[in-house]
DNA sequence: CGACCGCGGGAAAACGTTTACACACCCGCT
DNA sequence: AGCGGGTGTGTAAACGTTTTCCCGCGGTCG
């Protein structure tokens, strides 16, 4: 069943159907009417493919995460694909598992398909696949890490603002002795991370000394804080470098028998759901996911609808802390009276039972 | 640059192009070499549309699922689309969350790009987008609440298998007073986990009466457990419909000062991920998504290979037990030395400490 | 030595749209 | 009454492939 077929029971042409499916303005009302009967009658759709042909345009976004199952990801998929219905597009998902093959054929898999755009929400070294879409003019957009070429767009993420709060946070309640996981050092927003630990604590007098790194996993924060408690002056207070690390961290200290946030202050960095359902549920640096899906999808939008091409466009997303009930003021602080903790802005989802 | 341009450099004609690149052995090795030298140059990708539109192939698969941001479901879309990559096929995800319009218009994104098949695999009542579908003859596979009609594969769940294996893990530690916190009513997958639990129950011996309804969700579980632990007689172990009730179950535990296992038993459902990662590690029923996306895509695969229309398929998936380290004897019952539990069969990828 | 057969390659049609261009028709003006 | 312009519809080309059909060539067999 194709569009001549209503053009033949409805009797007008080819053309007429198109414009009335398309809503021309200048097709007699009469004529429209009728054609679009038929269109119900028949259940008639469009065939994607072939308009795409003749339009040059294929309405399909690619989309490169890293993994959808690290819980990070999620969201983001969510959220681009909400927009991308919204706005009459295809999401074409890619996620290398940090396999140079994965990304080659994803490359192959998006340019075959014609897309309009790319975005490329990974936080890695995907440095290969970029050259060869850059070659061929495909809109991309990067978070944190892509390169500063003109027709690319780029999202920055500021981790300095939520890791200061966190810093603060935890100096207000005290803490003094405040350790920093950090995550593989080869990963720029990694290091970025590491950075703003640092600038933080310094810019308020207290010595960054105690950093370690993790893996980014759970099992590198187990292991990175078996290494800080075996100080012999451990901290009080760990600031991780994502929130997998800081469940590893949790995790450990529960095997230690101690108790957070009583006997140590936990925070995280990123607010995957997962921190929600710990126990006790985390606070941590709140990077939108949603967010940065949505700037990343506008910014493809804009970039097919007006192709600046010699601009380079650069978004920002800033990060802000969450508290939830990892945190309590430092061990041996004693305050008399009254909450210790300022007010708590977090969204408490959780009817949790307060103890 | 389209395949014209690769016929005229090449000096052949578009004909021996097409046959070349799609490996078709008749043609002269000299001249396929030419081609794909010309190919190689100029970075050549055939047009996929243009393609499909002469195939009437789309080469694109459907996938629906519930919502990408439940943790059950990223480990599917990850297996589906590894296959999918695999066998040249793209994916057309959606997430329909629980939402008729998303529906509705799911049908029609996938209609309008001819996909050549279609895999539901939400635990819902989507029984709106199958007559649309079916009507246009699309291939399709369901999972659990697939209606039985033929022309669609359907996957069937054992839940009996895992869950005997969990009640039976129960009443070997010493457990008589075992409750279920089930999901909510409406759905075929929670209704049947509830009977499998009850038959596992009765067939040795044991009443199921301690049954109250939650509602897959971490609240669910908690209100639950309260209104158990609330009991003159309260339960020992609790078997839970999903594993995010367990959490729920775990965290109002922990509120209570009820440590796990020790104090109490719980078991999941579904083993996602998550389960790993709590503490202690969820022992938990697994059904497998690894297994589940597998199938199901075998299952399209085969239906646009061989069309057999009219006959029925139906495939099972069974489930079975994974220990972790949430289940332990029952207390008050003092068996004399070694281990009170059988062998560990779980992966234990995570390098607890023991204790 | 000629006819026939097999084999490989080319010309062109087909897939289902959109849209440039052409062409009726009607209305109002001179 | 004739002409010009505006409005709305139709015809056909174009998008980039695959594939059918046909043709020419070389080899083999009678």
């Amino acid at each position: 069943m194709d569009i001549r077929e209503i053009a033949r029971r409805a009797r007008v042409s080819t053309a007429t159907v198109s414009r009335a499916i398309n809503r021309v303005p200048t097709v007699d009302p009469q004529l429209a009417k009728r054609v679009w009967k038929v269109v119900d009658e028949l259940g008639y759709y469009p065939n994607t493919q072939a308009r795409a042909l003749v339009l040059g345009r294929s309405r399909i976004f690619g989309l490169v995460v890293s993994e959808i199952t690290n819980p990070f990801f999620p969201e983001i998929v969510q959220t681009f694909e909400n927009l991308a219905v919204e706005n009459n597009y295809e999401i074409l998902l890619t996620s290398t598992v940090h396999d140079p093959k994965r990304m080659e054929s994803a490359v192959r898999r998006m340019i075959e398909r014609r897309v309009d755009g790319v975005a490329i929400l990974t936080f890695g070294m995907e440095e290969a696949l970029i050259e060869h879409l850059r070659y061929r003019k495909v809109p991309l957009v990067f978070v944190d890490v892509g390169p500063d070429v003109p027709g690319v767009a780029n999202i920055r993420i500021n981790y300095l603002s939520g890791i200061r709060q966190a810093v603060q946070h935890l100096a207000a309640l005290r803490h003094t002795r405040i350790a920093f996981i950090a995550g593989p050092q080869h990963l720029k927003s990694a290091i970025a991370r590491r950075d703003a630990f640092k600038t933080s604590m310094t810019e308020i007098g207290l010595s960054a000394d105690l950093i370690v790194v993790g893996d980014h996993k759970m099992e590198g924060g187990m292991r990175a804080f078996r290494e800080l408690h075996a100080l012999s002056n451990p901290p009080t207070a760990v600031l991780c470098s994502n929130d997998m690390t800081a469940i590893g961290v949790m995790r450990e200290a529960y095997e230690e028998d101690l108790r957070i946030p009583k006997g140590l202050s936990v925070v995280g960095f990123d607010d995957i759901h997962l921190t929600e359902f710990t126990t006790p549920p985390l606070t941590t640096v709140q990077m939108s996911q949603h967010e940065l899906a949505k700037i990343a999808f506008r910014a493809l939008l804009n970039e097919v609808d007006q192709p600046r091409s010699q601009e380079r466009h650069i978004y920002e997303l800033v990060t802000s802390l969450v508290l939830r009930r990892s945190t309590a003021l430092a061990p041996g602080d004693n305050v008399s009276g009254g909450p210790a903790r300022p007010n708590r802005n977090s969204s408490r989802k959780n009817s949790l039972v307060s103890r």
